[in-house]
DNA sequence: CGATCCCGCCACATT
DNA sequence: AATGTGGCGGGATCG
């Protein structure tokens, strides 16, 4: 060090004034070879900046131009001082270039100028928020390392974190791709969803922590075992990533930056303090937490703090509590994707749309009971964790398709519809807290069904509430046609309209539609057949906690999946077949293009929130009813409610009404889900089955907006891919007419058409297959391979959403179930009723079941339909 | 003096 | 065995 002396004035300091360039890097660099480079520049020496400065001067010279961006750039910000506040995302921009740079002389690098902030936006610097999509960014470590003058061990500090949040990928040693912001909101989303469920409830500060123990006591942890943690997020990585990803231990930074990310998105207050986030992100243990290692933990949330800091999503903040005042950080990113928003590019925010990219997250695991899933990922991955846990999913191989995606889309939605069960119980349950935040950490309880929550509060952020509630409207509404198509594809983005039914997910490939939103509707139809909800509430009255689970299993079975055994089947599908309207959702994002995407992608988020909406609603209204939420208890009181909101809402023209008339029923929200075939690619679709097929129809002018690929296709293009239908859907969709689709007629499936074309399914379940994959953990390498979905291999990868493959191939469909993660593939068979619990969900697991507890079934509508989608049973072995 | 967090040792993973 | 990764925590600096 004393060297600095020297080497501040020249090399490092060097290092921010020379940048260097860097340049190459971005490009795509395939030539790039994971060669490390040699870390010639590495140390030999007690003087350390020299080599480095070496290096940098080797690659300055081997890209000049790039080096004066970099001096620019490399200025950083002031963040620290002001942490930037502002504009999260304005960091990035490069733009500066200023002045500041220069002075670095001014100063001896104090320690603050070696900050890892501020290297942080250094790095991000360098890289386009919203690069194109063509092109790939490939970081080189080293040379970054060496143009930003610092070591490399600095650099993966960084990297970890923007790994964790999807900015970028490892694509193989030393490595990278960038990805920038696009699939940000997407991951957010993903992970909130995640935290969500991980996280049910929430608690206020206050409490929080030992609120936070308290729980953990008291959840239930069997499934999950323990741990929990990890698991949690993974995404997927498909592009880039090789698999090498994971390894280690597993990452704990990683992890542990997807969990503080996670705590903010469920906090209401979006204010964590680190006491808390570390406590919390303490999993293992018991509570004691050993002081050096809560000391540890808090070094780590520092250096993540400070990546998120540079990225603009949170910033530091005191929060004064009774104790005094404790650090703290607030989240300024975007709040709610679901929305989604924006687009690509526009703002940092936002999702993107993208579909390539995407990757989102996964999930991963999940799961499964007991840890053991490992499976996914080979041998490696972890053994460390055996216990429980780990969930890791592991990453995926480096080149996924994307259709990945579609999957992980897929299973978002999934994930997110279970969340929002869940969270519409937790508020039933309790309505009370105060809370703010609640953070609890559950581990990964699977069980959440079981469990009910104590204190539930959405954690939802508010904002999205509003939006769902028009999409409550909107649903409704969108199963009609009317517009929908239109509406929604076009617009995708505008999604959130109410008017608009559908959603659209930009991301992901798939399309759910839901069914009948209107419960009341439902209700009134059938009430006798129970539909789901009934049967739901049915069940559960019967079985009682234990039941939750199968309760949900139920919710969320789709008619086709036979699953749920317990109930009655027959009446299911009766209900089903009454048809009901859809929602729906969809979204696509898949596409690959990317404007297709941005708009798609708003829509998706939506439509998942709408759910969320509904079930709030619920909620509230009938906390007690909680549990069986879903039930039909709730029917009365909820769908009064339901209705009335509805009603009120939907007056909505008649769209609502169609579907009403036409589903008859109530709907049952079954979805199908059209997997693309590969013609279709990025298109999955999904249908409610409920839904008179009319409805569903999208406008064909429509598809193209979307840009997508997706598009959906006319009937005969339909032909080619497999629509599934619930069985009960079949008698409705003939129907048809129900007009309403207007609009988007053209491109209506109608059932018939599907019908005859191809490789729908209607109908019985025995025709479906039950998937089931289980998760939305959805591998996206898997998915990309649609063929198998049977095959148990599939299932094994996650499971997660899977099941679209199978449909794509012409299968008949099969639904969707989901599994766990748990390793095993759910075979087909799997689907036993045994329980279903999870099926949803998702990601892993985090506890996705719960969600599933509840179900909605008062919900009923969208979610319920939603549910059910993913409801396949889960196989018994999970 | 507590909050931050740089720095780099060193273990484990991958080559 | 070499090298890539990244956990971890001592201890320096900041405020």
């Amino acid at each position: 060090e004393n060297i600095f002396d020297r080497s501040r004035m020249a090399p490092k300091t060097p290092i921010k004034n020379e940048p260097v360039d860097l340049s190459k890097q971005k490009g795509c660099t395939p030539e790039r070879n994971p060669i490390t480079p040699v870390k010639l520049t590495d140390r030999p020496q007690p003087d350390p900046w020299t080599p480095t400065a070496n290096l940098k001067i080797l690659v300055s010279a081997a890209s000049p131009d790039m080096r004066d961006r970099e001096k620019k750039k490399e200025l950083f910000r002031p963040i620290e001082n002001s942490e930037q506040s502002d504009t999260p995302d304005s960091l990035q921009y490069d733009t500066v270039d200023d002045s500041t740079v220069d002075e670095f002389e001014k100063q001896r690098p104090s320690r603050k100028q070696k900050s890892l902030g501020l290297l942080c936006q250094k790095f991000l610097a360098r890289y386009p928020s919203y690069p194109l999509s063509t092109e790939k960014t490939t970081i080189s470590l080293d040379e970054v390392a060496s143009i930003l003058g610092v070591e490399r061990r600095r650099i993966y500090d960084i990297v970890n974190v923007l790994e964790s949040l999807h900015l970028v990928s490892r694509v193989a040693k030393n490595q990278y791709c960038w990805h920038g912001r696009h699939n940000l909101s997407q991951t957010l989303k993903t992970l909130q969803e995640a935290g969500e469920l991980q996280y049910g409830e929430l608690m206020t500060f206050q409490h929080k922590e030992q609120d936070l123990e308290y729980k953990f006591g008291e959840r239930k942890k069997e499934t999950i075992p323990d741990t929990q943690d990890r698991p949690l997020l993974d995404f997927s990585e498909p592009d880039c990533t090789s698999a090498s990803a994971n390894s280690r231990k597993d990452k704990s930074l990683r992890i542990m930056s997807q969990k503080f990310v996670m705590l903010f998105l469920v906090s209401k207050t979006k204010i964590v303090t680190l006491d808390i986030a570390a406590k919390i992100l303490i999993e293992e243990t018991q509570d004691t937490v050993d002081h050096s290692k809560f000391k540890t933990k808090v070094r780590r949330l520092y250096d993540i703090a400070n990546v998120l800091t540079s990225l603009g999503l949170i910033k530091k903040v005191h929060v004064t509590e009774e104790r005094g005042r404790k650090p703290a950080f607030k989240w300024i990113g975007p709040v709610e994707f679901p929305g989604k928003i924006d687009e690509p590019r526009g703002n940092n925010t936002t999702s993107d749309p993208l579909p390539r990219t995407q990757r989102g997250v996964c999930v991963p695991y999940q799961t499964c009971a007991t840890g053991k899933q490992r499976f996914t990922r080979h041998a490696s991955f972890n053994g460390a964790q055996p216990c429980e846990g780990t969930r890791r999913k592991v990453s995926s191989e480096p080149n996924s398709p994307r259709q990945e995606r579609q999957e992980e889309y897929c299973s978002k939605m999934i994930n997110l519809a279970a969340v929002c069960k869940q969270k519409i119980e937790e508020d039933t349950r309790n309505p009370s807290t105060t809370s703010t935040l609640s953070l609890l950490p559950v581990p990964g309880d699977s069980d959440f069904c079981v469990n009910p929550l104590p204190q539930a509060v959405f954690p939802m952020v508010q904002a999205d509430v509003p939006n769902l509630a028009l999409l409550n409207g909107v649903s409704s509404q969108t199963l009609h046609p009317s517009t929908p198509a239109a509406s929604k594809t076009e617009n995708g983005k505008p999604t959130l309209l109410p008017s608009q039914p559908f959603l659209c997910f930009p991301s992901s490939s798939l399309f759910m539609l839901c069914g009948g939103l209107q419960e009341n509707n439902l209700r009134e139809t059938l009430p006798t057949t129970g539909e789901v909800g009934n049967r739901s509430a049915e069940a559960q009255a019967a079985v009682p906690p234990a039941a939750c689970q199968k309760r949900s299993s139920h919710k969320c079975t789709l008619p086709s999946a036979p699953v749920d055994d317990e109930e009655p089947a027959a009446k299911k599908q009766t209900m089903e077949q009454s048809d009901v309207p859809l929602s729906l959702v969809v979204p696509k994002k898949p596409f690959e293009s990317p404007k297709a995407e941005s708009v798609p992608g708003s829509g998706c988020t939506p439509a998942v929130h709408l759910e969320a909406f509904h079930l709030d609603l619920t909620s509230p209204a009938a906390p007690e009813a909680a549990d069986k939420e879903s039930t039909k208890p709730l029917d009365s009181q909820e769908q009064e409610k339901w209705s009335q909101n509805k009603d009120p809402d939907e007056p909505s023209p008649g769209k609502e009404h169609i579907p009403k008339e036409n589903a008859n029923q109530p709907f049952l929200p079954q979805y199908l889900y059209v997997q693309p075939t590969a013609g279709l690619s990025s298109f999955n679709f999904l249908f409610s089955a409920n839904q008179a097929p009319g409805a569903i129809s999208l406008a064909a002018s429509q598809v193209p907006s979307l840009s997508v690929p997706c598009v959906v296709v006319p009937s005969a293009a339909m032909a080619s891919f497999p629509v599934v239908c619930s069985p009960t859907v079949t008698g409705p969709l003939s129907p048809v007419p129900d007009g309403s689709f207007s609009a988007a007629a053209s491109m209506n499936f109608s059932v018939s058409s599907l019908a005859s074309t191809a490789p729908v399914f209607v109908g019985t379940t025995a025709v479906v297959t039950p998937k089931v994959s289980p998760m939305p953990s959805v591998d996206p390498q898997q998915s990309a391979h649609p063929t198998l979905h049977l095959s148990p291999v599939l299932a094994r990868s996650c499971g997660a959403l899977k099941l679209d493959s199978p449909m794509c191939m012409g299968h008949p469909v099969t639904l969707l179930k989901l599994q766990q993660p748990s390793s095993t593939p759910l075979t087909p068979k799997s689907i036993r009723p045994a329980r279903h619990e999870a099926f949803f969900k998702t990601p892993g697991s985090l506890g996705g079941p719960v969600a599933w507890k509840k179900n909605e079934g008062n919900q009923t509508r969208n979610a319920s339909s939603v549910q059910r989608r993913l409801e396949i049973s889960s196989t018994s072995p999970d």
